[in-house]
DNA sequence: CCAAAAGTGTTGCGATTACACCCATGC
DNA sequence: GCATGGGTGTAATCGCAACACTTTTGG
């Protein structure tokens, strides 16, 4: 019921919980964080946190982001809202999904000076509390839904990158192998890339062309109707 | 921060506004209703109602749908939650959106019982209270790119409909004109469609056979993989 | 000299688009 | 008999997918 002041109605807390994807080694990776309180306490979760009273929720994300990673200007996107009545057992709370794209390479130092926060391959991540599981498959959905109308890999990798990184950043986040003469024929065809005179020496004796992202050139492509479209 | 226990964290309220969608001659349309307490006592907005501590926010959605339209077993999906701090002048409140497809020819008397509240077309509807117009944006965003990759139509329409109408309505959905026959043609192939012996006689002297959606073949279909796409 | 990764174009096929005429009937 | 919406097929084009060999150089 509706009523003509709000007094009357529930309030709960409302939680945010951070699904962090992460690329090294060819491989998608999350930022888990063994809980150090109870309920669960020791088990690993999704980083998260409680909304407060004079932050909107893209605050209250990047906020618990940064608080826990030492992160800032980070990609962060809101994702789904959960709410199952029982899904925290110690009190109602109802919970935002945001993802996060990091940059391993650039940013490792940092985060891993934090000390209960630990990297983990998608493909082999533990158990979850909660209902942590499903958020990160929500998330995963979501990235890759994303990664196929946007740009989007380019949060995910240092500045100057190779066409073989890259495929392999799209490889994980759709898991499915690609053509390599098709993907980079596509990729320049959008023409966003700045070819560098410098290569990147450390995979292979030939060494690669490193790339930079264009942004500029890329927003005003998109100004004037251009559609990404992998 | 997180501690120990939950004790020291600010609750809050939690809305739960519903863009519902209609479809009638050839027009996409939402339901309104005219607020009738304080604050924007008399303006237009979006039915809504407050989360329930004993219910999830999919629950709520339907509660408040049926509470203010006597509708059940309505489509219903969560769209985004808005959480601006001032977005609601009376006091601190999140609010999450949820879009519902109604088939207004079939459901319309029971709806219009209900005094204040009104169809509008889409796109002569009236300035919305707080942050409801953004709302109806992300969900109208929601809508068509769920169109494209879902037969997410048939909500809106009677069970048994004409190619034309169908057509109509994507057309609506995605704001664009498409080829009759292309159209057509298309969804043939997708073969989910039933052609009945029956005809529409009322927007034509010659009539217009009338067709059902295959909910079974579909669901079968989409278990084998195929992979809807206008 | 050879192993290992980088780089580079072409062709066939399937999907999408554009397009125009006859049909049935109520008035 | 004519105006109105219903119904139907084909050809041209474009985008996607498949595919193999040469280059470079550190060891």
């Amino acid at each position: 019921m509706i009523l003509s002041t709000y007094n009357k109605e529930d309030k709960v807390l409302l939680a945010v919980d951070c699904i962090i994807f992460g690329f090294l080694k060819d491989e998608l990776k999350i930022l888990l964080v063994q809980r150090d309180f109870e309920p669960e306490k020791g088990k690993w979760s999704l980083i998260g946190g409680f909304l407060k009273k004079e932050e909107n929720l893209d605050k209250a994300a990047i906020r618990i982001l940064h608080h826990l990673t030492g992160l800032k200007n980070i990609y962060m996107e809101q994702v789904y809202t959960f709410s199952k009545v029982d899904r925290d057992p110690a009190e109602r709370t109802i919970s935002v999904a945001y993802y996060a794209l990091i940059d391993i390479a650039t940013h490792d130092e940092k985060i891993l000076k934090q000390n209960p926060i630990q990297w983990f391959n998608l493909k082999n991540a533990p158990k979850l509390i909660f209902d942590h599981n499903r958020m990160v498959e929500k998330a995963i959905a979501r990235l890759r839904r994303r990664a196929l109308s946007k740009p989007i890999g380019f949060e995910l990798l240092p500045d100057k990158f190779t066409m073989r990184q890259l495929q392999k950043l799209y490889e994980a986040i759709l898991d499915s192998k690609l053509d390599k003469r098709n993907f980079i024929n596509k990729f320049n065809s959008f023409d966003i890339l700045i070819k560098l005179d410098e290569k990147d020496m450390s995979s292979s004796k030939k060494g690669a062309y490193l790339f930079k992202f264009d942004q500029e050139k890329y927003n005003r492509k998109v100004e004037d109707g251009f559609n990404f479209k992998i």
